[in-house]
DNA sequence: TTGTTATAATAATCATTCTTATTATAATAC
DNA sequence: GTATTATAATAAGAATGATTATTATAACAA
């Protein structure tokens, strides 16, 4: 049997490639989904909190969210006075986007799970958020 | 509770930081560790092959190859007079850097299942395993 | 044997990602 | 109120990764 570490990245990676072919098909590059799957239901946070969703650095994101600004798919506005934060928001399209997108990770997450009952489910959501803990000390 | 494609992105984004933050001090850039476990037990493979274990793409693994030759972790050679194909192999110095490459890879999985039993463990790799298949067919 | 097809690796280009440093703003301390 | 400290975002530079095209070699077919 493969060690966990491998099958951890192996997984990531197949759902990825999964994940990344359908939504080329919808014009996304590959660090723009997971964004969009947070801006779901967390539109107009700030960029260092969608950061920390998408386990990346803020001036990674930074860098993806000037390409989506330029495409259209979200806007950056201030609020209450604050000049020190951006706050993310959809625009018209970015919100279609965000909903085929939306789908598509749906159907990958379905797809995977193909032939596992719900209590296995539930089990192996329950363990991965155990090792995120185990490696990290938070969630 | 997250779903399961977020689980899987955010279980190995903590399993690879925790990696990198060893593999680091002992002189490895990101792309490297996972090189290394696959040459631990399997030196003298050809590109092709490395590649597809680690989940990569050959022109990526040749760029990453090329500063691990540079560095002088390993030398590619060719063999069986086949001149299309190079078979990389581990330097002395590369070798003990694999060897402590390996015991990183070793507690980091052990950290990640504290508290959890060895038959859990084994359920969560099967099903890992399982969820590949359902997602691309192939192991 | 010669021409076609398939395969292995590299080259070039772009997006992503991290790290470190910098800038701008906010919050706090004196 | 001014100075220090903390925070949010951007800038710059390097490594990783994917994609497409190219080169070199091997295998096969006529």
């Amino acid at each position: 049997m493969e060690s966990l570490h491998y099958l951890l990245m192996k997984s990531h990676s197949v759902m990825q490639r999964k994940i990344y072919s359908e939504a080329q098909k919808i014009g996304l590059t590959s660090g723009q989904p997971k964004i969009l799957d947070y801006l779901y239901e967390h539109e107009g946070s700030d960029q260092k909190t969608i950061a920390g969703y998408c386990e990346i650095e803020p001036a990674t994101l930074g860098s993806i969210l000037l390409r989506m600004e330029q495409k259209g798919l979200i806007e950056r506005r201030q609020k209450n006075g604050n000049r020190r934060s951006w706050f993310v928001y959809l625009t018209e399209n970015g919100k279609e986007i965000c909903e085929k997108m939306h789908d598509i990770f749906s159907q990958a997450d379905e797809q995977a799970i193909e032939g596992i009952s719900s209590g296995e489910i539930e089990e192996i959501k329950n363990l991965l958020t155990k090792i995120c803990h185990n490696l990290d000390g938070k969630d």
